[in-house]
DNA sequence: AAGTGGTCTAGACCACTCT
DNA sequence: GAGTGGTCTAGACCACTTG
């Protein structure tokens, strides 16, 4: 049987607000996993001391923001992290359409995060990371040569075993080896030239435009998990945005 | 005093889903133009007699559609078009940072539209354009080079009288000339490799490489106004997204 | 002071899912 | 059938803007 949670409203600030903004705390703290459902509507509104429609109003804000996922019917539920991200989003490789997209891990090391991962990552100056350079396929074809840090002690995990046996997509492997679900990510894009190394892998030359994202992906609570950088062939770079 | 104008919900859809489909009926039929405000809610729900947090919910609908905007204590607006529809948000140019951008028009011609700017429009093969170049500049800098086609009756009034009088945005010359609103906007982004008449007016080297950025805007009513093309240098280009 | 949108309540009923 | 979220109502009160 809960306790009761009267709410108290800052100055300025509606009772649903306060009351997503309480919800959303306990989320954060792990009160019901990704995944698991939380208590019904009702039982939230009495918990809570208001009308059901103002428990609704503030679950509506967290639905809003990602933070949960409501299904008619069966119940309100914490959101998994994100799957796939897709990187693959950004580009178009022809013809090998129906190919399914394969990743491998070319290289990963301890080392200490440079100035510009560590500040990404929130993390102090000199702090240890892990990196990896992964390449990924379509068909046998490579197309994107990606770069990752991730911060250590937290990814610990992913610094030993077989890369072969995460499968080809990295996020759930965050989940299930190091249980960190990634909530949100931003790619920042730009135009560059390919590297001598990174030409290579990619089986283009030297100098060959590529496109650049640079991705920084959070986790439940906000925190920077990830500092990404992904290369591919600039002219099979393409993107759509609507503005309204 | 408005006649009653009871509504009628088909199967499987809710009442304020009906009620706001009825709105924006009315909005794109011109009921009340851009910028002016429509009836209050409690008007708006006698006059569909229903409750008043159905039509709340029904002009929320419409507000985060982006065709109404509502402003506390003051009213419910029909939303103006877009104003900048900022291009420069793709692009970062240097030290010229407080400089006001500036544009010019190179030249205007009627002109049978292209096949892929006629399926752009939806206009048959073969009818008539008005192609604009443009020239967009940061301080003396010259930045972007802009191709536009316009569907002819509809923007006639920006066929004659001149260019420089337009001002430095296009959107509002588009609302006052010709009575268009644009509304939304799809983004369409690549990347290439300048022409040369493009590349002397950007001044650039020929085959410099470029972002894309193609657009298709359209009106209230969803049908599209514009098809544009702009090109820009390759390393200012930037642009960041948020996923979750 | 009057008019507007924003919040909150309390309760009824509907639609969907699972067992 | 029991439990969940989704819709709708009717009414009170609050907060903001304008004359």
């Amino acid at each position: 049987m809960p306790s009761l949670r009267p709410i108290d409203t800052e100055p300025g600030q509606s009772r649903y607000a306060a009351l997503a903004a309480a919800m959303r705390e306990r989320i954060v703290a792990g009160e019901w996993p990704p995944g698991s459902a939380i208590p019904a509507e009702q039982m939230l509104a009495a918990e809570h001391g208001v009308a059901l429609g103002t428990m609704r109003r503030a679950l509506d804000l967290l639905a809003e923001q990602g933070l949960i996922e409501r299904v008619h019917g069966r119940g309100t539920f914490v959101r998994q992290g994100l799957s796939g991200a897709p990187m693959l989003r950004f580009f178009r490789f022809g013809a090998v359409g129906n190919a399914a997209p394969r990743s491998r891990i070319l290289a990963r090391e301890r080392l200490a995060l440079p100035a510009e991962g560590a500040r990404a990552l929130g993390c102090g100056p000199g702090e240890m990371g892990l990196r990896l350079l992964r390449l990924r396929s379509v068909g046998e074809q490579p197309v994107l040569h990606e770069e990752i840090w991730l911060p250590l002690p937290l990814f610990e995990p992913l610094a030993e075993g077989d890369p072969a046996e995460w499968g080809d997509l990295l996020y759930p492997a965050f989940a299930q080896r190091c249980g960190v679900f990634v909530h949100r990510a931003v790619d920042s894009i730009g135009f560059g030239n390919l590297g001598a190394a990174q030409a290579r892998a990619l089986e283009l030359p030297a100098g060959h435009p590529c496109a650049r994202v640079q991705r920084q992906a959070y986790d439940l609570a906000g925190r920077c998990v990830e500092w990404r950088s992904t290369l591919g062939d600039a002219n099979a770079f393409h993107y759509t945005v609507s503005i309204t």
